[in-house]
DNA sequence: ATCTTTGTACTATACTTATAGTACAATAAT
DNA sequence: ATTATTGTACTATAAGTATAGTACAAAGAT
């Protein structure tokens, strides 16, 4: 399982939130794949947001083929399958890291923070 | 100086960004007091966001009296001493690495590849 | 069969964010 | 004085975000 938490104060939007947590819960573990999620109704309560919020998040992550959706059922993590060529891949992570680092020195931060972060993550 | 970069994809809005980054440019003293920062203008096409949305940033910083405008001159760093707590900083740093390494895993890396290609940055 | 639970799909409303455009006021340089 | 540059202050418009409310369809349990 997984422990939502929104934060009004970031600014960033509730759904985007919640497809950030999920997706990060993937990465590191927490989401296997398979398992069910909170149903759109039960999240809705528990954030103490409207339910069409949290079936928003959803419905991205299923367009993103992250989600599987059984109307009746509820929602569940899916089995991600990606192709693409090594060379791609390594280009593919080169552009993520530069921007990725991009945005972290304009927060301040150095590289070995970053690193020092993510290692926790692991 | 400092280096502004906005990152649409995180849902932030542009003009909290700005401040956010002027923030942790003070704390983490890539901003210096009395430094003048670029002008609504200059900023707004480097950005190539609207000359609005610059000043929006600038007018709230200005109201939490971290900067101090002279019209017809410029906008600069106030002397006020502006401290981000750890708990803050360690705060954004996380916010910073969970989105990455989310948009990481969806891409099917790992952390680890990750936290590789950030060394040979170095 | 009926009921409950699930996701889905609308309408309507309000607020926030971003843009475009324009104009004005203060300062500095000429 | 004139000009250029600066921040400021508007209006108007569009898009995005969140809420409330309602209704429907699919699946499962009884």
């Amino acid at each position: 399982m997984i422990h939502f938490r929104l934060d009004p104060k970031t600014g960033t939007p509730f759904y985007r939130q919640i497809i950030d947590q999920i997706k990060f819960g993937m990465a590191s573990g927490n989401l296997k794949t398979g398992e069910q999620l909170p149903t759109v109704r039960a999240l809705a309560v528990d954030l103490k947001v409207n339910l069409n919020t949290v079936a928003k998040a959803y419905k991205e992550l299923e367009i993103q083929n992250i989600l599987e959706t059984q109307q009746g059922t509820g929602t569940f993590i899916n089995e991600i399958k990606i192709h693409i060529s090594d060379k791609e891949k390594k280009h593919k992570l080169q552009e993520i890291c530069n921007e990725f680092s991009s945005i972290a020195f304009s927060y301040g931060f150095s590289i070995n923070e970053i690193i020092n972060q993510l290692q926790k993550q692991k």
